[in-house]
DNA sequence: TGTACATCAGTGAACGCGCGTTCACTGATGTAC
DNA sequence: TGTACATCAGTGAACGCGCGTTCACTGATGTAC
């Protein structure tokens, strides 16, 4: 059963969508190939069709995400990111959140495509940040890009990984606070 | 081939210590029963004499790293923790280092055992961060603790992830320093 | 415009491999006498 | 103290399952006439 070009593209996108938000649920591992094909609406079968093999999805449903992310970030000052990035509400959603937070310790054991990907996200994030984050001098505000974001992402992590639901309200809590006080 | 009760807790010794080197360099999907037991000098069929699972394993491996992490903590500063924590040396043994930047976000699908041994060093590690965090007040010290040690995780985690070994460099550096300025 | 045929995205069964787990067996330890 | 035997930690083959990947087939699309 032959589709139009455009379902091709459509049915290409949902698969990217679901792998996106799948890894970021439940980590690259954790998800295979046919569940993500089914999320999609789709049998296994035709997966090699869209890509050459899993690694080559995880990296470009990572690229996908991060695009994704990279939108949020525009026109906010890093606190006012940070009130968002640090809400109960990112923590409590991984599938539509931060790649570095829901990802970002497999990622170190990642295909080099993943990592590639990664890190042009971040160099771009911390360049924008590094214009909007408090300081006088270039150099001051690039350092509290860089602190600040470092915070955000284990701030993020430790809460969604903690035991206990006081401790991780409290992580983030203090976080976004700290975050306001430099 | 029965052997000592001493050589019994000396093998379950050396198995959790190949675990928890070998989970933090690969993750814990990575890493197989039977190369954890040939890395402890025995043959996998002997593992369930020892632990009931890979996911016990996975656990107990935790903890026995979270314990070692734990005694090198004590009787520093905020700031000269960050010193050694953020050196590249860190960065480039992950094997030996801290098990949240290792495993952190792997470690927030964890099975329930994991979790509580993070939790419970989490918050020993601040208690005692926050004693000796720079800050006025009790709750500003917590704060400083709380932000800092984020900032830390953080940062070691995205040198790791990152392409680019200037980036990586820079990381550890800007987040060491903006440590020292709080 | 309508019909015949080639294309090719998707289907689902099958393959092979690795891994967690089990189990019958081995042989050194340590106990009973 | 020395000998016979029961115990049990470790061995390695085997099992079963899940997963990444392959492939012969299907049938709707879109092209040629």
């Amino acid at each position: 059963m032959k589709i139009s070009k455009e379902q091709v593209a459509e049915n290409r996108e949902r698969i990217l969508e679901a792998a996106a938000r799948l890894f970021r649920e439940r980590g690259f591992e954790k998800v295979s190939v046919a569940e993500v094909m089914a999320a999609a609406g789709l049998t296994h079968g035709g997966f090699y069709g869209h890509f050459a093999s899993k690694d080559h999805l995880v990296a470009q449903s990572c690229h996908h995400a991060l695009e994704q992310s990279a939108a949020k970030a525009t026109k906010k000052s890093l606190r006012a990111y940070g009130e968002t990035y640090l809400s109960t509400a990112h923590r409590d959603d991984p599938g539509t959140g931060c790649v570095f937070a829901a990802l970002g310790s497999e990622a170190t054991r990642a295909p080099e495509q993943t990592r590639h990907a990664l890190t042009q996200s971040l160099q771009r994030q911390l360049d924008y940040f590094g214009k909007v984050a408090p300081g006088k001098t270039a150099a001051a505000r690039r350092r509290a890009a860089i602190a600040g974001w470092s915070s955000m992402v284990g701030a993020l992590m430790l809460s969604r990984l903690v035991d206990d639901p006081e401790l991780s309200d409290e992580l983030l809590r203090e976080t976004r606070l700290a975050l306001g006080a430099d």
